[in-house]
DNA sequence: CCTACCGATCGGTAGG
DNA sequence: CCTACCGATCGGTAGG
């Protein structure tokens, strides 16, 4: 009897090895897979929409046959869905990463705009750009999982603008300040371009010159 | 010889009345059917995006068989650029009403906000939503003639905004506020309803408040 | 994931 | 503007 392998049976199936299982090659395939069909849809539903990108387009920009895709996603709707699914929960991520809990709340505010304009123009994000644009196409039910992430992230906002309004360096109500504010950022989207003159920091300070007053006691 | 009517051949056509020439019942019909259509469209492409709002919809949407778009506009493309040309030139027009033209910069930005929101938000007011939404589906020509409009369109913006920069009511660099304050501003469409608390107002009042600092000498 | 395919729908057109 | 229609394309599926 081997003093290495005692009792094994070799004609049974091999049992499962304890701990994390490591992935056979076809698992870690089938996740690469998953993850390139994620990526160009991305990039397609940004640039020719929703409506306009075709299941096909994706399909063969990653080297698949038109049926393939439905392999891994049930329908167009729910690659879409995993889309900003995926996009936010990165962008969740990237956020609490970059958040240090003590900032002043001026500091706070420049961070989480600095961290947004990440999350919006960071090479190869096409996944909120989708997300912002393509709203309308999602179903009841999806709108509502994803606000729940949304919601989740802009509750970091929330503490940080009211202590920069009882300081008087956020004028007027808060809550359309948030909006206006949202929107002033998000509509990047639409104009910024990592080739122009203004970087990300450019356009960040910008936007706290334009935000935030000087403190009045 | 009649002393009335001398030398009138009433075998020949009749010939052209003068001054502006009063549209017949058909040219009336056609130019009302051709402003129902740029209506409902609109409002579709709005709701739907244009990739999924079919001709068909639209063609229902005024009592026409699916056919008959194709009468009043060449393609589906031409309707959409139709929605935008016809959305931006009433815009200006609204533009060019509001503003009065000795007014102190502040006043004289509030005054663009407010009629900004009107266009945005006023009742039946799908144009310029669907302009901002679907930039993407134009082809470069139609792209390039729309392009002209906004510019003349953002053209009253520009001197207010220097002279607020230059008393220090607008702080940090004017063309990267231009393109924030215009986000701010166009992010509405996705937040704002008519049904809200807030009035338009209200809106203008807020984004006063976020962007003009105190005068400084 | 490929092969082979289907049913539905869509933009657009000819002719009146 | 309607009637009647076409060719193309699309999302999706069965079976392997």
């Amino acid at each position: 009897m081997s003093a290495l392998h005692p009792f094994v049976d070799h004609t049974a199936p091999a049992r499962r090895p304890r701990g994390r299982p490591r992935k056979t090659l076809d698992e870690r395939d089938e996740g690469n897979r998953r993850q390139d069909l994620l990526k160009a849809a991305a990039r397609l539903f940004r640039r020719k929409g929703f409506g306009a990108a075709t299941t096909r387009d994706i399909a063969a920009a990653v080297g698949m046959h038109s049926g393939s895709p439905f392999y891994h996603f049930k329908s167009k709707g729910v690659l879409l869905y995993a889309v900003m699914d995926e996009g936010m929960r990165a962008a969740l991520a990237r956020q609490a990463r970059a958040l240090e809990p003590d900032a002043e709340p001026a500091a706070a505010l420049r961070q989480l705009i600095r961290t947004h304009f990440d999350t919006l123009h960071g090479p190869g994000r096409d996944f909120i750009p989708v997300m912002l644009y393509e709203w309308r196409s999602l179903n009841a039910r999806q709108r509502a999982a994803i606000s729940r992430l949304q919601r989740d992230y802009e509750a970091a906002w929330a503490p940080v603008l009211d202590a920069l309004a009882a300081s008087g360096q956020l004028r007027g109500d808060v809550a359309l300040a948030r909006l206006l504010i949202f929107g002033a950022l998000n509509w990047s989207v639409q104009w910024f371009n990592p080739k122009m003159r203004a970087s990300l920091d450019d356009v960040t300070d910008a936007a706290m010159a334009l935000f935030i007053h000087e403190e009045r006691m």
